[in-house]
DNA sequence: TTTGGCATGTAATCCGTTACATGATTAG
DNA sequence: CTAATCATGTAACGGATTACATGCCAAA
């Protein structure tokens, strides 16, 4: 058996988050590379035939428009397609196998040079930086922008914000370990560039 | 072009750290879901074609022992597939995008009942603690089992205490916030069950 | 006028996963 | 004796990724 398929259900809670307001497949592509990007991704070439199996189970429903003589193929959640993004909310979380390459390079740190690690970890904490200050963003952005699912969006930002400042936290710590290696390194073998 | 396959490289980094001593398949296995599974995994079937792949292109070189009737395939790594590794660990981190299910279901968290999140939350946060008590084994028995690449392993065992730590803390955060939202939930309509 | 964003898709391919198959040995 | 572990694989399937294709509209 395969591995249980998520993207109709990011599909069909965006769906039910923007309400009674139906939403194009290029809109939902939108969202999900903005909004949700922190902590969820699909690809390109799911979207549209995952909207088109979600129409054909009547999960959803397509309201098609023509506005200024250019057409859209818009699609809102039916009762169906809620009730099936209810039982898929209360079904045990599928926890994912991780792959953190980062980690693994250094778990490997023995075989190459110390400032090649050094740059990986450099380059992990101004991504997590960046991830910080974006987390930030959101937080400032929903205290003056309230809606109904506000409270939900802020538990996901808090997750954010702790697992940017452990990392951040980790990346400091290493870095100074990576540091005080190199030198040890250059102490027996002082012919080694910073 | 498909994305960059990462099995060899995990495959020659383990051949690379167990030294001069040839490893089978299946040893590999083992340490994969063993040593390295809190932040690296490997489906099964890939390990095999993997070796080889390997063995075919130089990377690695097949010694067979026979023990006791019983035939293994022992591999371990050459210096060309030495070098191959060295050029994948100094290259830069691929990121993976990410797919965090909990948060997920978090963010569709109005569509779905507060008693539910909540249980999401407690099965994390047991998770979290059982992987927390994992790492802080792993520092205990680093210190009184010192091995060439130790230090490295050190900093892999380091960012767990710290990831752990940090959802273990979002985790408190976000079950006090969801309390707090089934109380006054409940206030509006009491009829629902606790 | 040309760039970029809106809008909807398709196709090839590869990676990864699960499940199964097979047999020997060792510990309880 | 039998259950678990050692040991090596194979096959099928499906999901995911990337790259490409197409065309309209608005703004610079």
């Amino acid at each position: 058996m395969a591995r249980a398929q998520r993207t109709p259900f990011v599909i069909l809670g965006l769906l039910a988050l923007s309400g009674r307001r139906p939403r194009s497949g290029y809109e939902i592509r939108k969202v999900i590379d903005t909004v949700i990007s922190s902590f969820w991704h699909e690809s390109e070439g799911q979207i549209y035939p995952a909207l088109e199996h979600l129409a054909a189970s009547g999960a959803i429903k397509v309201q098609s428009e023509t506005k200024k003589g250019r057409k859209k193929t818009l699609y809102a959640i039916t009762a169906e397609g809620r009730a099936q993004l209810r039982s898929w909310l209360v079904a045990p979380v599928e926890v994912g196998k991780p792959r953190d390459e980062l980690i693994l390079k250094l778990m490997f740190g023995s075989e190459t040079e110390i400032p090649d690690l050094i740059r990986h970890v450099e380059a992990h904490r101004a991504r997590t930086e960046a991830g910080l200050a974006q987390c930030r963003r959101w937080e400032r952005e929903g205290i003056k922008n309230p809606i109904r699912y506000r409270p939900f969006v802020q538990l996901t930002v808090r997750a954010g914000v702790h697992l940017c400042e452990a990392n951040l936290r980790w990346a400091e710590e290493t870095l100074q370990s990576l540091a005080a290696m190199n030198d040890a390194a250059r102490t027996i073998n002082p012919a080694k560039k910073t």
